[in-house]
DNA sequence: TCAAAAGTGTTCGCTATACACCCATGG
DNA sequence: CCATGGGTGTATAGCGAACACTTTTGA
């Protein structure tokens, strides 16, 4: 038989944290997933997600879970919404906290319970546990609200980029096509870029330059109020 | 002694919602403060909120809270952020899902409680219980960065209003000062008004004319992208 | 008759958009 | 030598910001 040995004078649910974790892999939009081990759900794909500790904010336990999925110790993290319908969990009421990550795909390693952690691509994702299809769109839409007002793109890439992986970051997250000469002439005259004088490969035909987010502009842009529109 | 009928293998926080009601007077954006009737903060005021039930949403509990303090049913209603911290509430360990609202300060009848309900302009808010005042401070801080998406401005005035009332509440949100003509101009550019044959006396000089929020024409931009910039 | 509120247009500069040309490389 | 990827510049239209005049009314 169980121990039941937290005893309280008024029902309480219990609470978790979810993760989305978004990256890119300079096409498409992916985010990371997990097969469960245990009932219920077992065997199904959901997001990475646990208790909350009595000694811990929900920040705190969203950052841990992060940390177990990916070994990613201070990635881009922000709660988003709180999923609170009732028949959530089979087992008992479950409200979550949820949340979104967005951490370069290529520092990613496989964290303790990796070993059944994967990556899928936002058009290609499988059935997911819980209500978490609802969350995943949820976050989804978070993302492409928050693009507009936070450089959210230089979080998932790599600190040396070009700016044609900059363009298809924007476009997997807003399902847009742009123009690849507006694209650049804007994004270079905002100037949160800062050009490098290197180059790098990506195609077989020429060689691309290569530019670093600014931080320093970025957060003067900010104070001084701010637009990004696509 | 108090009875402890609840029990449970792992420990649970209790979870409630606290509300963060906005009004506009016409002048300056107000919100509803309640003074608390038992310890803890005794005598203090606080945001109106309470314990979630196990057979309610948090959006129902927020809704709930909302119609007992201002009798209003279905006012627009948005949650936006769950605060964890270990010692929000000295009895026990509590987290809150937060909301904010936007009603129409002329509807609010006294609710249920109303006895010890109160408006109090933004700039001159007491001291609140627990963490509310980070609270507050957050809710404004979405509503000013809602206000470029969402009409919200709309639902905080009557149904029929001056152009002069709708620039006050655009600048008590935003906390800047518009050019009056060119206010003028871009809300009915942008097609969202209806203007009305109708003119009402605001001031003792001149009368002005009346305009309504038009929906259908809303959701279709909204659809198409939509930006409102200020 | 003067001050304050309110309604209406014009001008200018910036920027988003559409679009064309050049260069480098591998096949 | 040509197809492809990639870098750069220009012309135009539309919108946001600055700004002036008129009418009405109460004091």
């Amino acid at each position: 038989m169980e121990e039941l040995q937290y005893h309280y004078k008024y029902p309480h649910p219990a609470v978790t944290t979810d993760c989305v974790i978004f990256g890119f892999d300079g096409d498409k939009l992916n985010v990371l997933l997990v097969e469960r081990g245990i009932e219920p759900f077992k065997g199904c794909w959901a997001l990475p997600g646990g208790f909350l500790g009595m000694k811990e904010t929900a920040e705190e336990c969203a950052a841990r879970e992060l940390r177990e999925e990916t070994g990613l110790k201070d990635a881009y993290m922000q709660q988003f919404h709180t999923f609170s319908s009732i028949n959530r969990d089979p087992r008992e009421r479950v409200i979550t906290i949820a949340f979104y990550a967005l951490v370069r795909i290529q520092e990613v390693i496989g964290g303790d319970d990796a070993a059944q952690a994967q990556w899928f691509p936002l058009d290609a994702t499988p059935e997911l546990a819980f209500d978490h299809e609802e969350i995943l769109e949820a976050a989804k839409q978070t993302l492409r609200e928050q693009i507009h007002f936070e450089p959210v793109g230089f979080e998932l890439l790599p600190e040396k980029f070009s700016m044609k992986q900059l363009q298809q970051l924007y476009e997997a997250i807003l399902g847009v096509k742009f123009d690849r000469r507006n694209f650049y002439n804007k994004m270079l005259h905002i100037g949160v870029l800062t050009p490098l004088n290197e180059t790098e490969w990506f195609s077989n035909r020429k060689e691309s330059f290569l530019y670093k987010f600014n931080p320093e502009k970025y957060e003067e842009m900010k104070r001084k109020g701010f637009k990004l529109e696509f």
